[in-house]
DNA sequence: ATATAAACGAGACGGTACGTCTGGTCTTTAG
DNA sequence: CTAAAGACCAGACGTACCGTCTCGTTTATAT
């Protein structure tokens, strides 16, 4: 329900302003009045759990550290937010808003930029502050299947479909077969690097990256 | 420690005999001795864990249920084992305890050998009893180095072994690329499966294993 | 601290309000706030606390069966009480409060009285209902001296009070010695009969209380 | 049954031998056989339970610890003893052991010789050293009939005899009336003292010993 | 001298309770 | 009527000992 709210809050896939659906919410009973709710202690709570996942990791954080940091009642956040989950998951929202569209490099050659993107990827994924958080997220997703939906839609969607229109425009170049699967190819490309990355199954090189790219583009060209 | 012990259990790596080793573990002070160890409370420690993740999840398990449901004093448990971790990790190892080694089926075609085995992991991932037990082992692996090495020791190299057999065989056959990194094609097959399977990114269908083979071979022949 | 609550409830020795002191111990940091305090959680307490000692003596009453019985966290109790020998002890304050003042028979002869309630007091000590919390509170207050003195402060001193009352006005009828150390005189008069109880040191008989009257009272007199 | 086993050690009591007692005891099924009791473990557990209690008290006093410090089996104490009580009075006991007679100073003057020895009492009873223990023992034995028995028996008897004959001299000195209890005028004399130590119930000084006796003779004389 | 049976040290076992900690709910007080 | 503060019930944590029960290993008769 609060996700819902926040949901709201970035406007996706409702024309309803945040008036309107405070006003709807009114109507359910048993419910908090979201037109009531304080923006401070509302802000104060996600920067605190940001702050408390980068330095305890996502096990360690109790919603009981969050309130003291944020210093507000430990019943303000389970008012507006169902699990320890939720919150971390807006927090992060919120810091990793992307503002508007992504674009990514397009020299004219898949391979290139390909290679580029992963070995940058491979670079943010040694990057220790990504680590904790990203970490803690991903072991969250396994278990919660509402989670993983609100990740996929708000957090993933977004940088895939930029990664898809890269493809789309290979396809017209003639470099990617033109009945390719985008979302297939994709996982192609990503799927074992994340693997290898969250799961540890294997070093992570920017040798390895550009095996990868070698490897998968041999079967997605036409 | 106790792990290490299991694996002297199972024989890895050393020639010592049971006897040998209880006498040199004796000699190292602070530590219980393990040849006084009860094998029956071990097993009922392994056997109530196994259910208790399926039944509760990892995260809602405690040492204090599995020792009730055990029959079994805590500090039982807490003498021979580390952390809740150690004791669900190993609970898991012996579950899956392959007894000797893994063959797989080879007809002679490898695309049809491989279309198989994709088909029967998915088959398997839509099992209740193995999902949670398998997602909470892979949530732990996230956050805990010490785990994976040991996951990727004990469970998945096996495994692994017997799929780069079957590599290998294709390749002696001529139907793949005679210098293919074994490793990263394994990865390019089962990646993108377990990753939709593990964070819930797409739907995991008989199709979708047989289009991720088909692509991949595309890439993997000579 | 809790029982020095219970001391500003009962009005001994302060002339503050109870909302004051309430505000007062506020300050002090690290303490609960004591105008927060659940009375009925208090009384629940208190009542668990006395049965359990009568049905099982004070050596095997835990801390976990009183919570248990009165339907509260065990951090409630440790919360406000810092020993069993506490939450026991503010129990039997709870029941024995005498409400009002104590009077003590007057016949107008010493001895009668005397006799009268030594025996009365030997008749107590036989009582079995009588027997086991008193004899759990004297062994608490053998090794602890803050019990000790909330003992004398609070249950021993009123009825003491009163019993010297009676010996004043033997004083005044001339049945006493008229510089007679009061507080000595009940010493002679009730430890013996006290020690032969407690530490079962001989037999206690309604004859014994008579000479112990008898032989004291030749030393008391003018 | 230990203890009775250090009774004829001590030979109270009893005419038979150790050699036909321990045969004796031989007929008994299921008991231990005192003639193979290692005289050297029996000691160090009573030296450790004795240093223990010194150190700890008696409440946090612990088989355990008793058995780790003395170098032994947790077994062998609970072979021969049947609690901590009844370990730790052993030790006492085997501390206090007067060798033979106790005799008190008799300078012919009864009161400036009981004067003397109450003051001594006082003085002992400030001694860091005997408080701990002899605290113990008290509160073990205000819920331990049997313990009692014992105390009584083999530490209080010996004393008490002693004092005894100490006031039957007195007795034939004509200083105290010849019809007297004895055990009335001890009791008269020492639970008072005795009382304001154990529970604390008073200041104890060498004046109020004085007083003690000047008061309770004045009772006692012909 | 040797067998044999008991006591011994060691310590693992099933348990109970400890005192602490955290989670999520309920209550009190202030604004 | 919200929010902060925090007491509350609940129950898991990891530890300490309990008293019982094997294990091998002395040790001390009783052959």
């Amino acid at each position: 329900m609060t996700i819902d709210n926040s949901s709201d809050r970035s406007g996706h896939g409702t024309q309803s302003t945040d008036a309107e659906s405070a006003r709807a919410a009114d109507r359910s009973v048993g419910r908090p009045n979201p037109s009531r709710r304080s923006e401070q202690s509302r802000r104060a709570i996600l920067t605190a759990a940001r702050e408390l996942v980068s330095e305890l990791g996502f096990a360690k954080l109790s919603i009981e550290a969050i309130a003291a940091r944020a210093g507000v009642g430990k019943q303000t956040i389970y008012r507006w937010w169902g699990s320890k989950g939720e919150v971390v998951f807006e927090a992060f929202l919120a810091l990793s808003d992307p503002g508007e569209g992504i674009v990514l490099p397009d020299s004219g050659d898949l391979e290139t930029d390909l290679k580029y993107l992963m070995r940058e990827t491979v670079a943010e994924f040694a990057d220790p502050a990504f680590e904790g958080p990203v970490r803690a997220l991903n072991a969250e997703i396994i278990n919660d299947p509402k989670l993983a939906r609100l990740y996929h839609e708000k957090m993933a969607a977004p940088v895939d479909e930029a990664k898809k229109e890269r493809l789309r425009s290979a396809q017209r170049a003639g470099q990617l077969a033109p009945d390719l699967d985008l979302d297939l190819a994709l996982e192609l490309l990503y799927a074992p690097l994340y693997q290898r990355w969250l799961l540890r199954s294997g070093p992570l090189t920017p040798e390895y990256a550009d095996s990868l790219v070698d490897l998968t583009l041999r079967g997605l060209r036409p």
